[in-house]
DNA sequence: CCTTTTAGTATCGACTCGATACCGTTATTA
DNA sequence: TAATAACGGTATCGAGTCGATACTAAAAGG
């Protein structure tokens, strides 16, 4: 039996999208201005670039240029070219982007989530996680998770030594660890 | 302690909104076109106006009306005046649109979806609409809903005889029932 | 070397989107 | 009943997204 007609599971995914994006409507930014500022709140130092947004949101780098042009005008990113490879530019929030990202119109949602029991709360993400994963592996996308879930990850349990990353052969801090990554594979 | 940062089901949200905006693009199409066409195939004879689906989109009236210049361009829906209201428009899919809507890209995702276990997709489904009826809410939003949860239903058990809405004072179909209404009111 | 790949930019056209102003119809109320 | 307000929808504007295409320059790999 088709469940296109009865199960509209889909369907609220679409109109949760939607709200979120006619809220993104703030503080003189657009929908995916914020959206790069989180990224680039959220991605470790080996993130930090065009490509690697591009590879996150799914859009044509030449689309991502330009909304990269808009927010380092606004003051809110800034750019320099990478010293190891010049072709690259290394991109991070100012202190500017910093300060606005404070009055995320997405912390509305997430309260909304704090009000859910815990348990609800840890399935919800979980169900979420499968079904992106599963649509993202299906695009050969990457996945952009967090270290802990990393095939490259030797995790250390020393005191006072870092984790790891054995593709990038870096050492890793705490706060490494728990940003998203380009290089991410699950494992 | 503020789970900004631990807490990334907003986030999971957010991607996966992106996601799905990202594969709108099909057919031809635009990811609003796309769903706008799909709350004309969901909602009922008393939804189908350009400012009933400005409600449930939560854009301004006049993007909804070019929008829906564009569908009727390309043939996929129609707009008939209404004849108790000349202000109104009685809008409604061609055959070409309901034909098109087969080949909606939210399908895929359907698709996840029913992978997941039937217990997951209850709770999922469950935790979906409780975080969109409180952030509809807060806003002063309408939920459009369905009549099994609308305080304006009047289900008759009867053998043959039609539900009822007292609002509209209206016999309903089984399927007006099913569909999606602007005036919908949860208990 | 020379070719290919990669990172990013520039430009174009279609379209969204909010904002504003407007028109005609219906509802309210003085 | 006549004036006014509210409502449904359209038209127009400017900023910006977005995909597509073509391009530059640096790196990588023969």
């Amino acid at each position: 039996m088709p469940n296109n007609k009865r199960d509209h599971t889909a369907a609220l995914l679409e109109r949760i999208g939607r709200l979120l994006t006619t809220e993104a409507h703030a503080e003189g930014l657009l929908p995916v201005q914020w959206e790069a500022l989180r990224y680039f709140d959220r991605a470790n130092r080996f993130s930090l670039t065009a490509a690697a947004l591009t590879a996150y949101l799914g859009l044509t780098k030449g689309t991502v240029s330009q909304t990269l042009n808009t927010l380092e005008a606004k003051g809110l990113i800034s750019k320099r070219v990478d010293s190891h490879d010049r072709r690259s530019k290394r991109l991070s929030l100012t202190a500017r982007g910093r300060r606005l990202i404070e009055k995320d119109p997405l912390n509305a949602t997430r309260d909304a989530l704090s009000q859910l029991a815990n348990q609800t709360q840890n399935e919800l993400k979980a169900s979420l996680e499968t079904i992106l994963t599963a649509r993202l592996v299906l695009q050969g996308r990457k996945a952009f998770g967090q270290c802990d879930n990393c095939r490259y990850f030797a995790a250390k349990h020393e005191q006072g030594t870092p984790h790891f990353c054995m593709l990038l052969k870096e050492p890793l801090t705490g706060s490494d660890s728990e940003a998203i990554c380009f290089e991410q594979e699950p494992v």
